[in-house]
Order: C-alpha cells, then structure tokens, then sequence
DNA sequence: CGTCCGTTTGACCGCATGGTCAAATGCATG
DNA sequence: CATGCATTTGACCATGCGGTCAAACGGACG
C-alpha cells in the first residue's frame, strides 16, 4: 500500500502508456492511431492498457491536458521587468528550443487544433486567451513606452508561434526544401532570431 | 460519344466526387474520413464513387496533385523584373488571400505535410525544392543589391508560408485567442504585411 | 420498339479495431 | 504458507468501414 494512492508500478505503466501514446498519436493522428500499436510501444497487451485507461480517447486527452500547460511555460515566463527586446528575442528562443526538443508534442497539438481542436476548444477560449491577452498588455506597453515596434501584440505572439511551431510540424517539408546536408534547426535559430529582432525593432 | 473521351456526366461526377473529397478530408483527415461521409456529401451511392474512383486513397491522391500547383502559383508569379519590396509584399499578399479563400485545400495540405507527406514527398523534394531554390536566387539578387534586408531566402519563403497558413490553419486557436467581436482575415491582411515590410526593409 | 452500353444501387463480404470478460498470475501482508 | 488484492492476458464480441458484385436502370441510336 501507497499513501498517494498510486503504486510504483501503476506510475511507471501510466507513463509508459502515455509515452507510447505519445509516439503514436503525434505520428499518425487520433483516427490514425490503434490501441494495438500504442500497446506495441508501450510494450503492454492491449487489455492491459484498457486496465490503465478506460479508452483510447482517454489517453489521447490524458496527453492533451498534460501538454497545454508545458506548452505555454515559455509565454509565462515573459518579464515584464525585463529589458524588452532581450524578453522578446529570449522568448522566441525558449518556443523554438521546445519545437526543437518537443517536436512530436507540437505535432500532436497541431492535429488536435487543425481538426477544429475537439477536445480543447474550452481551453483556447480560457486560458490559452487569457495568458495571451494578459502579455499582451505587457507588450503593448513596451510598444507603446518606444522599445518596440508598434504591431497589434496577439498576432505577433502568434507569428512566433506560427514560425517556431512551423519546424517541427512541417519538418519533412522544411528537410524537402534545404535538401540534405542542412540542419534545419541550426539553420533556424539564427534566422528565426534575425527574423524577429528586425520585426521589433522600435 | 464524346471525342474528350470524358462525358458530361463523368466530369460533373468526378468534380462532384473531388470536392466533397475535399470537404470530408481536409476536416477530419485521411483515416478520419470515411467513403459514406464523401458519398453523402457528393450526394451519390457509395458504390458509385467507386465506379469514378478505384478506392478512397486514389480520391485523396487526386486531390493533392491537384493542390500542390494552385498552391505554387503565388511564389512562380514572382517576378524578377519587377520592384523588390513590391513584389514580396504582393507575394505575401496573395499567400494570404490564397489561405482565406481556400482554407480546406490549406488544411489538407497541412494535415498530409504534418504525418509525414506519405503521398507527396516526393514533389515535395522535386518540384517544391526546385521552385524554392530558383525564385530565391531571385530574392538573394534583390538582397545582394540592397534592395532587400539579407537573410536565407529559403528560410524567409518558409516563414512566408507559415505565417500565411497559419490562419488558415490553425483558424480555430487564432479566433479562441482573438475572441469574438474580431475578424481574423481583416486583421491578419494588415499585421502580416507590416509584419514582412518591417522583416524586408533593408 | 429493342439493343447496347454507361451508370447506379442494394446486398453483401472480410477485416481491422475498440472494447469486454473471466480466468490466470503475481505479489505483498498477516 | 495462506489469503486477498492488484495486475496481466487470451479469447472473444460488435461495429464500422473499404471494397465487390450481380443485377437493375436509363438513355442514345438503329
């Protein structure tokens, strides 16, 4: 017996579910993935999963609550006591960083929202709205205080998510286009950082 | 008879056929839709669809060799004789323009780049590459002669995309963000064009 | 009117897949 | 060791879906 409730061996396997599911779900889609395959990652038979969760749409939006928060670690970290252009830049940093580490998490959010975000749609209207509305002021007054460029700051935001994202979710079509012998996110940080230091610039 | 070999019928079928493919596709993906949903939606028999097209993937792979052209025009019709910032402001401008009118083809796009392009990798490092690689030589020209601000024209076409079909996109997180009350397009017609003069200004 | 051929359809098939269940297997504790 | 609960699994079920087929329908042409 556990005083969380939770034994060892249930944690390990709920995480390795979410793992396999994770890898599969991102990769092939909610309506491409099968409990079969998600059980072959995880290394469990498929009856056991069920034993872990009660349906395929449940590890789906078991991951889905998880990733939102991570996700948007970066924006909350925004200081408004910071030096403007230095928070901007570093915040750009931090989104391409996770695309980077994370691609198969921005993939599986991208799914999820390019199939009219089903599941999370409360979500984006709460508090996915709220943050960006609440470092939107912040950046309007960096804006308006002459340290940045004037631009409406809930469609930069989303520009830096658009661009950093863009790695990673159309990271075949990015490999296409540079052609072997390029590393797209080495490549990308330096012009990503470029891109958005002349964006800003007051 | 019909010296086209193709009656009236078998065109407006097939068109038929295309276009709810087009509906049923882009909304749920390749394994989310099925051939009862397109059938209804083409207002035919299932089986009759199938008398037009030999299964449901030869609909699908129809419809992407369709798209990748229409959706290349806008960059081929960038032309190096005309004013610099004109033009790749025109080119954003009708990127845009193509995202708002053609959403589904935007989201079908999307939806096969982001598993991988299983079906069109291969235009993807052919024709797409090529295109990319010709019209940026363009770009460096205009860059190398001032007229531009220097960076990877690949990686600034890529940004263009982007940014451009993010709306499309991810419509649904753009207007949970933005709230009721705005228009998305209205808004983005003005931000991404500001938003590239500024990126583009030398 | 009858024939032929393009078109349409109801009925059906096989298979993949999400999910169930009863029985078996650990495994910790008294 | 024995008991009881957590865990695991093989076998199975129901359903949805891609695809087939033989038969029916329809209209152009002799």
């Amino acid at each position: 017996m556990d005083s969380s409730g939770e034994t060892r061996i249930q944690r390990e396997n709920r995480s390795r579910i979410l793992s396999a599911g994770l890898e599969v779900f991102s990769a092939a889609g909610f309506n491409g993935a099968t409990l079969d395959a998600i059980a072959r990652a995880a290394e469990l038979s498929k009856p056991n999963l069920l034993y872990y969760f009660p349906s395929k749409k449940a590890i789906y939006t078991a991951l889905l609550d998880r990733l939102l928060d991570t996700w948007l670690d970066p924006l909350r970290a925004l200081d408004p006591e910071g030096e403007p252009m230095d928070e901007m830049l570093s915040y750009v940093g931090r989104k391409l960083t996770l695309a980077r580490d994370y691609p198969r998490e921005s993939r599986l959010f991208a799914g999820e929202i390019l199939r009219g975000a089903p599941h999370l749609k409360s979500e984006l209207s709460g508090p996915l709205r709220v943050l960006v509305l609440e470092k939107g002021r912040i950046v309007r007054a960096w804006m308006d205080a002459g340290h940045l460029a004037k631009s409406d700051p809930r469609h930069l935001i989303m520009s830096i998510w658009a661009l950093t994202q863009h790695y990673a979710d159309f990271e075949v079509q990015v490999r296409a286009v540079l052609g072997p012998g390029h590393d797209p996110w080495v490549e990308a940080e330096q012009e990503v950082i470029t891109h958005f230091r002349r964006v800003l610039a007051p």
